[in-house]
RNA sequence: GGGGGCAUGGCGGAAUCGGUAGACGCAGCGGACUUAAAAUCCGCAGGCCGCAAGGCUGUGGGGGUUCAAGUCCCCCUGCCCCCA
């Protein structure tokens, strides 16, 4: 395509007087990389308990990204947000870090490798190369030194280091979980990978379920923490963190223990815990289950029953736990046939197991209580039990019943000496009751479990321990890390996990006793590796540790995080476990690594779909875009906007977009087209808006040079104020200029970001300046152009690094401080004054700007508009907002 | 089902505290320049009535508080997100 800056009967335009972005931009990358104009500067030396030095730096950062060799617009969105914080923040006189990584461990390597025989490490760098390449061309005040993957051996071997860091504490444990398998690759796979339907992304088998010794993480141990601290969050959304609060789902209630009776109904052998957040309603279990993989069910089931649990524990198996917990499915279960004694009651109750119990939540047995959860309600219904109702609405009569499930509290009834209690005191009285008669205790229970980080796949941190058969686990003692990752291997795609295939790897002498043992071949979670990268880039050639406590606590917390809101809950808690764990391991004094969180929006395109066939159809599919049809059927399609993907075919290529334009219109539409954390729905005509927004500044600038105007020296205030006094068009001119200075500042200040706003605030300054340059004295078009350009500096940083050259400005434009608001250029003589009439606008008066409230209720009476609309009444009552309007209530 | 959010011109979006609704831009229309077109520049533009002056109306719908409501309160509708 053409680029539009080259229009057909311009050509005899000289070459200079023409706005080129694609020479301007890559010239200035160069430059600045040569220079080193994006380096960190080292911080001030912090003294203990010293908070000035943390004032002075900046610490931004984007998610980093997955190297998949492919940018896309999220990235473009989300690093361009980031790198407008960072510019500024440097305009402000802070000193800023502002790195950038790669999530480089992961599946896709080493799919490439099982389908080309790719090495996965190859693979990675050189997707790593490109899209380092791509995002370069966006202009982005990245330092580079400061680069990591976290798939090379000099990152990772901290993250074994961390590892071990876990182990020591105790923190880190093995145990048997139930996990999902995929029969055909014959490998675990994570949660992610399976879909709704149970079925493996990969293979299109049905995943079962298998008891495997996997390792994890005890992030339950700081559950209370993590959900006590969100509160402190006050720059997150608040709709992350009630995410957060719900995820790790604190809930108060019981263990209450239900003895098992023997086969013969006489004495008892074992005991049954079951959890409850609903003790108050203890009088109203008709029935008690447990997970069908609770350890107990094996030696409970009576011998006439073996077959159909077996039979059911399979069926169990094969079900995903959505589908197990769906609503609107029905649930089955099947009689253990064995009995257990309500302890409050002394009845016997029948035991079962059933699908929608959960081994590892609470304690994996459920007391049914089918007339106040509906769960139990509807299992209740399908096998004919007992619905006992023990709550009613307060003031309710007992015999109304609507034939539901009652949640909600309410007063207890058939609940022998607790009749009449409301549900909180019961509560309390049966959970007390219990523990006196030794039959339970209170209990707090979440909802978030430990962290699985087990993968059997290659592709990730080798997990440092070694198990011999004489010491146990044993940890690869730190001065041997990094445990490589062998390179050069065969990838089937097939069987175990590649490592363990890989004899000469596994079998190691143990650290401990020296006689022969295996590596451990379990790789790391992915998100292990991403939750302390933003620590590694305070410190990141730290060769003696992941980081140095003193230089981490000079940048960190990272003061602004962005990135997309599919991280709210995982890598962003994580993360916050990390550090909280490391806080208390005293390798770090702050215990929250992100101060402030910017969730953005995504960028969405138009998407043709055709609603019978359900096929999305490409845009240059379609011929007529005001009357979309399917070229094969010419069928109507739905038209929408829909988040960018490669299958709905409705992606845009940021490098074709900065091919055509150039990065700084790419930036400056992103920026102005939506606020950052609402969705932006791409539209290249807006693009085009962009593009023609900064020729008419480039055009301006070049207007203003043949005047004369030159950034060599900014004009003095006094001067200004001077001219400014004498000349109207000047003090107009000069009055936009502080507006414009008063707008952005107050749009970009922390946490606020309003680009959006910020972008068309330019625009109105560059609309002013085209009015008034003409009749303006040169020191206040000097004053008008420098500002413009220092403004513009963190939207579109080559174009103003440009024109700042051209017009001899000294240095970078980046290095120019913010411009300073001068507040009695913003004064005006006179404002106009609006007059309403009972609340409604009748017109407006000029008057003095400095009139008080008494001289502005006598002009609004003394008005035409008064006159016409009082009909020569006196009006009864008059409200005068000074500086704003006058209104007169007849 | 529970919790949270959102709803403003043809479109994206503005509107710190309740104080001129629609900034800025896109699309549109008119004009200037041009042999012509493109580009550029200038102007118009919520809807209705009116030649005009001007008036009425208007922020999803209904009600309320207030001198004054896009903004605060209650009810309803629709869409989105999270949890189930």
């Amino acid at each position: 395509m053409e680029p539009p800056g080259a229009a057909s009967g311009r050509a005899d335009a000289p070459e200079a007087s023409r706005y080129q972005p694609a020479a301007i931009e890559s010239r200035w990358q160069a430059r600045w990389q040569a220079e080193g104009l994006d380096a960190t500067p080292e911080p001030s030396p912090q003294a203990a308990g010293d908070t000035t030095a943390t004032d002075q730096t900046f610490y931004a950062l984007s998610m980093f990204p997955y190297p998949s060799g492919n940018l896309h617009m999220g990235h473009v969105r989300n690093y361009v947000i980031t790198d407008v914080i960072a510019r500024v923040q440097r305009q402000r006189g802070r000193k800023v870090l502002h790195p950038m990584g790669w999530d480089a461990f992961g599946l896709p390597a080493e799919n490439a490798a099982i389908e080309r025989g790719i090495d996965p490490g190859d693979w990675t760098d050189r997707n790593i190369a490109q899209m380092r390449q791509q995002l370069q061309r966006l202009g982005l005040s990245i330092d580079w030194s400061r680069e990591l993957a976290t798939c090379h051996t000099d990152y990772y071997r901290w993250t074994q280091w961390l590892f071990l860091q876990f182990l020591d504490a105790g923190l880190a444990y093995r145990k048997e979980a139930t996990v999902n398998w995929d029969p055909v690759d014959q490998t675990v796979l994570a949660n992610e990978q399976v879909d709704g339907d149970g079925r493996s992304w990969r293979s299109g088998a049905r995943v079962e379920k298998r008891q495997l010794r996997q390792w994890f993480l005890r992030i339950t141990a700081y559950a209370d923490a993590l959900l006590d601290d969100l509160p402190k969050l006050q720059g997150w959304p608040e709709r992350v963190r009630t995410m957060q609060a719900n995820w790790i789902g604190r809930s108060v209630g019981a263990e209450l223990e239900f003895p098992v009776l023997a086969p013969d109904g006489t004495g008892q052998d074992t005991t049954i815990t079951v959890f409850t957040t609903r003790p108050d309603t203890v009088y109203g279990v008709s029935y008690l289950v447990l997970a069908p993989e609770h350890p107990l069910v094996a030696t409970l089931t009576a011998p006439e029953q073996q077959d159909a649990v077996r039979a059911f524990c399979e069926r169990v198996g094969l079900q995903s736990e959505q589908e197990r917990l769906a609503d609107d499915r029905p649930k089955r279960g099947v009689l253990l046939g064995r009995s257990v004694r309500h302890p409050f009651t002394g009845e016997a109750i029948p035991l079962w197991i059933a699908d929608y119990v959960l081994a590892d939540y609470g304690t994996g047995a459920v007391m049914g209580v089918p007339a106040h959860d509906p769960r139990d309600f509807v299992f209740a219904r399908q096998y004919e039990l007992p619905v006992r109702r023990v709550i009613v609405p307060e003031g309710a009569d007992e015999h109304d019943w609507d034939g539901t499930a009652w949640t909600e509290p309410g007063v207890l009834i058939h609940s022998g000496p607790f009749d009449g209690q409301p549900s909180g005191q019961a509560k309390a009285a049966i959970v007390a009751h219990a523990e006196a008669q030794g039959w339970g205790r209170a209990r707090v229970q979440f909802r978030l479990r430990d962290w699985l980080i087990s993968r059997q796949r290659y592709w990730g941190c080798p997990i440092p321990v070694v198990h011999c058969d004489h010491c146990g686990v044993v940890p690869v003692p730190a001065e041997q890390l990094p445990v490589e990752l062998p390179r050069g291997v065969a990838f089937s795609g097939k069987g175990a996990s590649p490592l363990a295939q890989l004899h000469d790897w596994v079998n190691v002498d143990c650290p401990s006793c020296g006689r022969p043992a295996r590596r451990e071949t379990d790789t790391m979670d992915t998100f292990m590796c991403s939750s302390w990268y933003f620590l590694r880039f305070s410190d990141p050639h730290n060769e003696a540790l992941p980081f140095a406590k003193a230089t981490a606590d000079q940048w960190l917390p990272v003061n602004q995080y962005v990135g997309g809101i599919e991280h709210a809950i995982l890598h962003l808690l994580y993360s916050r476990f990390f550090t909280k764990v490391l806080r208390d391991r005293g390798l770090l004094s702050f215990d929250e690594p992100f101060q402030r969180l910017l969730t953005q929006g995504m960028v969405q395109s138009l998407t043709y779909k055709n609603p019978h066939t359900g096929k999305y159809i490409a845009p240059a599919d379609v011929a007529d875009a005001n009357d979309p049809r399917d070229p094969i059927n010419g069928e109507r399609l739905d038209v929408f906007f829909e988040k960018m993907s490669k299958s709905k075919h409705n992606g845009v290529d940021p490098a074709a977009v900065i091919d055509r334009y150039g990065a700084d219109t790419a930036r400056m539409f992103i920026l102005f087209k939506a606020p950052p954390e609402k969705d932006l729905e791409w539209d290249a005509a807006d693009v085009e808006g962009q593009f023609r927004f900064l020729q008419r500044v480039w055009r301006q600038v070049q207007g203003a040079r043949s005047r004369g105007v030159s950034m060599a020296a900014p004009a003095q205030r006094e001067l200004l104020v001077a001219v400014a006094k004498a000349s109207g068009s000047d003090r107009e001119l000069r009055r936009c200029v502080h507006a414009a200075i008063a707008a952005i500042s107050d749009d970009l200040a922390d946490g606020r970001y309003q680009f959006n706003t910020a972008v068309s605030e330019l625009m109105k300054l560059s609309n002013a300046i085209g009015s008034h340059l003409e009749a303006a004295s040169a020191a206040v078009a000097e004053e008008a152009v420098r500002t413009l350009l220092v403004l513009l500096a963190p939207f579109a940083p080559h174009l103003a690094e440009e024109l700042w050259e051209q017009l001899g400005g000294a240095g970078s434009v980046h290095r120019q401080r913010w411009p300073e608001l001068d507040p009695a250029a913003l004064a005006q003589d006179t404002i106009a004054l609006v007059i309403q009439v009972k609340g409604k606008v009748r017109g407006s008066l000029d008057v003095p700007a400095d009139a008080d409230a008494a001289t502005l209720e006598r002009l609004a009476l003394d008005s035409d508009i008064a006159r016409k609309w009082l009909d020569g009444q006196a009006p009864r009552r008059v409200i005068v907002v000074p500086g704003k309007l006058v209104n007169l209530v007849p």
